[in-house]
DNA sequence: ATGAAAGCGCTAACAC
DNA sequence: GTGTTAGCGCTTTCAT
């Protein structure tokens, strides 16, 4: 009477009740085509009445294999990254699967406790969606199981992937920025140790080289891309003389351009003299003071092509391993288009 | 060879490898202190060779236990269950569990397939902050399992919960509108239906009888409680004679509230004419056009709670129930302090 | 259509 | 300290 129940109602129970056999039971719930009417009806209604639960470690140690799968997220506060998890989670549905979301906070630790769980939990796949360059996640690439990267470019031969092209970004972030007028434009983005922040940068400079004008080009980099390095930024500009402030900046986040935007924008007029341009489409660059001109990823696609591709992997059916990469959209408001 | 291995590298194969019995390896793993150094040392050379990861199926099937718990959210668009998450997380983290997280996306069905999903997956406890009132999930709570119930207050006799007062919170917000002046107030919220909202409706109710004012009071109610709707709100109240309008509304969340700003931070001024106070302390309070006046909810804190609560539940300690309920906090800004 | 029985990979006694 | 072994609750042949 003490002793805590393991378990309150099995397989087993059910079949009692039911007066049928274990395997019987099995079948009514995994082929009910396999079972007499009457025969599902009793054991659906002992179900009922047992209020009876499959352990689904039973069911998968015994049957090999798992109908959910995991996603391991970066940062759940980057609106980018739910878009993501909300397209995967449809994807998912619609393919009869479960998604289990894993929540890395941005710390790399966590994020191999994650993946080690998913791994030990024996889930069909995982939807990684990583903290580091894509070079830094090789190992855990290499894992035996099914895993597609989200948000990172990977060589086809190893596995497949979903991400934005974020060179084209950078470039498509330029060239609007060149287009409005801009001759002196100063990139902010972070350390290149993030892939995305590199290949923004160098669409950037290639959209000013393939510009045919003269325009300058300044390259700040701040330790991070998030609101604060922003504010931070804006005061470096403001204390240079004003022939040697930028007339368009491109951010490597909305973020950092929303933090550029609460310090500027009582300073000087934006977008007359200096229009912003943030990366993301977050909420803030909508609800900003100024509405932020952005670089909008698609994160619901990202999810829900990741989400396919595992899928396809999971069928069994012949799969090749694709990189699949999505055109980011330029999205005008009004720190571009006073 | 046509055959998929069911699974590559089992236990037994370690001890092998290792010389040793599947038992010893067993306890390498979960009793390190009850094996030989050198015994473990092999363990472990044999298991990084083998690049072996325990089965959680077998291991909670023999086990009988868990060591992760799951959080149904409704929301992830809303930055206070990212919040709530996040906050879990870390309690979750401190206890040395790990949680899984799934997105109902504020479908009832979804809810359920995932409650189910983490009973039939046997884990240690789940924390579940719902999507209806809560006495719609009164069977949900029923279940025999260790759950702790988040952002609605149960009941002590059934379940452990943590909640933020939501009575307060209209009462504190209705008292900053009438501390600041206003004397004609509209509380703008939703259906009834959820508990949050009708609960706000009551304390700003109690604000007004209290204060001891001639106050008059307006109850607009809205379809949902997101951001069109407040624009929506917003036209409805343009259109009434400027003797008809509130001079502060209190809406019942911050995503209703932007929507009321963005309407009509042009027609009228904010807060002289009309004050606005929102309700959750979403980002979008902050970066909004006017920025505005909140009911700060704890989210951090309630799933630190969450998990601390379902932990101690876990821990076999003797537990009763309790219903913690937080104090939600007013945080000015622009919106009502021009 | 249903029953019987052999595992799935591991943990936890218990024996040595 | 280490090996042996009996299950954990289910799926899945294979008989019947």
């Amino acid at each position: 009477m003490s002793d805590v129940a393991r378990q309150s109602v099995t397989m087993d129970d059910v079949a009692r009740r039911a007066g049928v056999s274990r395997g019987t039971v099995s079948n009514a719930l995994n082929h009910p085509d396999r079972v007499a009417a009457t025969t599902l009806a009793a054991v659906r209604q002992a179900i009922g009445e047992l209020g009876f639960a499959r352990n689904d470690h039973a069911r998968s140690l015994a049957g090999g294999r798992s109908t959910t799968i995991g996603l391991v997220l970066t940062d759940l506060e980057n609106s980018y990254f739910v878009d993501i998890a909300q397209g995967a989670e449809d994807g998912a549905m619609q393919h009869g699967l479960t998604i289990l979301i894993a929540n890395s906070q941005r710390d790399e630790a966590r994020q191999r406790t994650y993946l080690d769980l998913f791994e030990e939990a024996r889930l069909a796949g995982t939807l990684l969606a990583p903290h580091t360059a894509s070079q830094a996640i090789a190992g855990t690439v290499q894992s035996s199981r099914p895993l597609v990267a989200l948000n990172v470019a990977l060589d086809p031969a190893l596995r497949c992937s979903v991400s934005v092209d974020n060179e084209l970004g950078g470039y498509l972030a330029a060239q609007h920025l060149i287009e409005t007028g801009c001759r002196h434009i100063a990139y902010i983005g972070g350390s290149d140790r993030l892939d995305p922040i590199r290949e923004r940068r160098q669409g950037v400079r290639r959209a000013v080289a393939d510009s045919g004008r003269q325009i300058r080009l300044t390259e700040i980099t701040v330790p991070a891309v998030r609101t604060p390095d922003g504010r931070t930024a804006a005061l470096d500009i403001l204390q240079r003389p004003p022939d040697a402030r930028p007339d368009g900046i491109a951010a490597a986040s909305d973020l950092l351009a929303l933090g550029l935007v609460q310090v500027l924008h009582d300073k000087v007029r934006i977008p007359e003299e200096i229009a912003i341009i943030g990366y993301d489409d977050n909420a803030a660059a909508r609800e900003s003071i100024v509405p932020i001109t952005t670089i909008a990823q698609p994160g619901h696609e990202v999810g829900r092509a990741g989400a396919d591709l595992l899928r396809e992997e999971l069928s069994g059916q012949p799969h090749t391993h694709r990189q699949i990469r999505l055109a980011p959209q330029l999205r005008i408001r009004q720190s571009t288009a006073g």
